[in-house]
DNA sequence: CCTACCGATCGGTAGG
DNA sequence: CCTACCGATCGGTAGG
């Protein structure tokens, strides 16, 4: 499949706004990594904005289309939540501008455009969140969790990698991936504990 | 203690910092939130670049303040992660817009004092890791637990708290920092699970 | 896709 | 702390 300009131009932007954030991206910022004039791209871009809002939905398609699959599948949560951890990691290390984008520069769009996005992030969240009630409900993760509050912690945690992340770095996202999911499974609990059921609490309901 | 203008100013700036980024507020509109011409900032203020310096070097030394003698201390690391936790989210809560200034805003500095923020905020960073590597000799945590990554991790999902907490919201600084104390040191992992020892494998040194 | 250009706004200064 | 103002740069348009 070949390249369109304006993919180009997309794909240019992304990057600056990673790099300097979308306010401090000048259109003649990106015309210049085509070499082109700050002026040519409004042949093939109606807005600095649009140009924003382009990336920004095609980074929330590639989350969709990565997650919900694994999300809606049968396994157990815990396997479900591990896969998703990969699947999120994947898309995060795999276009960092296009991530990055979504995850912090979607607050410069417009009122109406910002409140699209909102609710694909709603959405995209809720995701982790039902997961991860699936599995306080069948036993797999502690009493008491709070789904809501859990997912945000797991999601902060996934997309501070697209501030940290280089792709010439020692950890490849496969590696990041294994350890995130451990941690989040398991946080830093320690080596196997002494039996650890309180028999004198136990009641049954 | 009065509050001067300066601080004023900078308290201004800094929530405006937060809301729309460094990029994006003019001074004027810092001005305007204290009723004062865009240009009667320069009474007070050598440049806008300045009055970001101020405001992370104001938040760094509030962090390390509350941190490093935490984990300074003789308590066993579990116990010092979680106190750090408490620090840090007390920090953060206390005032958002310091907080997102030293955690995101700053690469908006001058090359010379980016590198010097980077110092600063690598050797906040050091002191995490090097509890959870305390952590880890003494059996507390997970053999092989990566001490970077893991530090790099529980920072992630620490500063997130900066993007979303709402001082008006349901949960209270302290309430999160429970909670996410819970997760860092234990993670999602369920009800006691049957005894995990294996004694095959056992082997005394 | 370029040249030429627009009004608006930017950070900041002079002089009081 | 204000008025008046500066050059530079911004996003974007006209016309080819």
């Amino acid at each position: 499949m070949v390249e369109t300009r304006r993919q180009q131009i997309e794909n240019a932007a992304s990057v600056l706004f990673r790099e300097r954030g979308y306010a401090a991206t000048s259109v003649r910022d990106i015309a210049q990594v085509l070499n082109l004039q700050g002026a040519s791209l409004y042949a093939h871009v109606a807005s600095k904005e649009d140009l924003l809002w382009s990336i920004v939905e095609r980074a929330a398609d590639r989350f969709e289309a990565a997650v919900a699959p694994i999300a809606a599948a049968e396994s157990p949560a815990p396997q479900r939540l591990r896969a998703m951890t990969g699947a999120h990691i994947r898309v995060v290390t795999g276009d960092l501008g296009n991530a990055v984008s979504f995850l912090d520069e979607w607050r410069f769009l417009s009122p109406e455009r910002r409140t699209a996005v909102a609710a694909r992030r709603r959405r995209y969240e809720r995701r982790f969140r039902e997961v991860i009630r699936d599995g306080v409900e069948a036993g797999d993760f502690a009493r008491g969790t709070d789904p809501r509050l859990t997912a945000t912690w797991m999601l902060s945690a996934l997309n501070g990698i697209a501030v940290w992340y280089r792709p010439d770095g020692e950890l490849d996202p496969e590696s990041i991936a294994d350890r995130y999911a451990d941690l989040f499974l398991s946080g830093l609990s320690g080596p196997p504990r002494p039996p650890a059921i309180d028999f004198d609490r136990r009641t049954d309901p």
